[in-house]
DNA sequence: AAACAAGTTTACGTTAACGTAAAGCTATAG
DNA sequence: CTATAGCTTTACGTTAACGTAAACTTGTTT
């Protein structure tokens, strides 16, 4: 018996409610056993939530991630139809991540410039009006959340 | 003077309908002109439209495009802390997409993978049985759409 | 003049993905 | 024993991103 999860580990793992994992498993993403009548989700399962998370940030709707994983499951059972439909299917997303790559390179390199810009504006302010009451280094690494999402770019 | 463009042109041009077209505008992703009462779109909305599908496609929500829009407009004219702010934004922006760019390239292996699998599955069961009564290349490049689309990462 | 095309505003409807109570079962700690 | 914590179902509410329909203006073609 392989390791087991309950609902609220598994939410406070991901970061999800114990309201969004019920949803997914009426959507037939989870399918947990039960243990009286509390849920009881295997390994399985908990790979299946990191899948749909992932799937999920990618802007993939809930419907498409359970056709992937049906079409997943299906695979070693399907009929020669089935199995031309499976690999279609599969072509199909993977063009479209192929696109969501490309979209990607070019924001990033729109975001770039925009933050090159920025960065630029700010030296000509510098200039102008360097007169400074704290220590100048602080600018670099400043204690809110917003830099410390940005410092993950910055070199 | 640069071209301009009529809303059904950049509906057909994106395909999309006049209505999102519109709705964005709602929005305050595009601002065209008026001839008269008749919207008339200039070059620069259109980038914004392509930059807005763009961004569509990487699940971005279309308040999240028009902060970016902002942020960008107001580089030029923005105060020291505005431009702080604006960097930290766009740094939240790079990073999140740098973690796309991970989700696609694991899900990108997994689609391989079940491709793999099916391509094999189909092979045991052409072995099985391989009486064919149409030419066998047509498998290879067949009409529909979806294959049209799977062709596109087959090499 | 009549009708057609392309545009407009206004406003209600729809779907996805949950949020948010409300009300009830069940085991364990005090 | 009760009360607290954690789980459950049921069900109505909410937001985003449009769809869809109705009713109107404006210009052009027949």
């Amino acid at each position: 018996m392989s390791k087991t999860y309950s609902i609220s580990e598994l939410a406070s793992e991901f970061d999800l409610t114990t309201r969004s994992i019920r949803f997914y498993e009426d959507q037939e993403l989870l399918h947990p056993t039960r243990r009286g009548q509390t849920r009881v989700y295997s390994s399985k399962d908990r790979v299946r939530l990191k899948l749909t998370i992932r799937g999920k940030r990618l802007g993939f709707s809930l419907a498409e991630i359970r056709e992937l994983f049906e079409l997943w499951d299906e695979t070693r059972s399907g009929s020669k139809k089935q199995l031309y439909l499976m690999l279609s299917k599969i072509g199909e997303r993977r063009a479209a991540l192929d696109q969501q790559m490309k979209d990607i390179t070019m924001v990033q390199l729109e975001l770039e410039s925009a933050e090159i810009r920025c960065r630029q504006a700010l030296e000509e302010l510098l200039e102008k009006e360097p007169q400074e009451k704290q220590d100048e280094e602080e600018r670099a690494g400043s204690t809110d959340k917003a830099s410390a999402a940005s410092s993950a770019t910055m070199h």
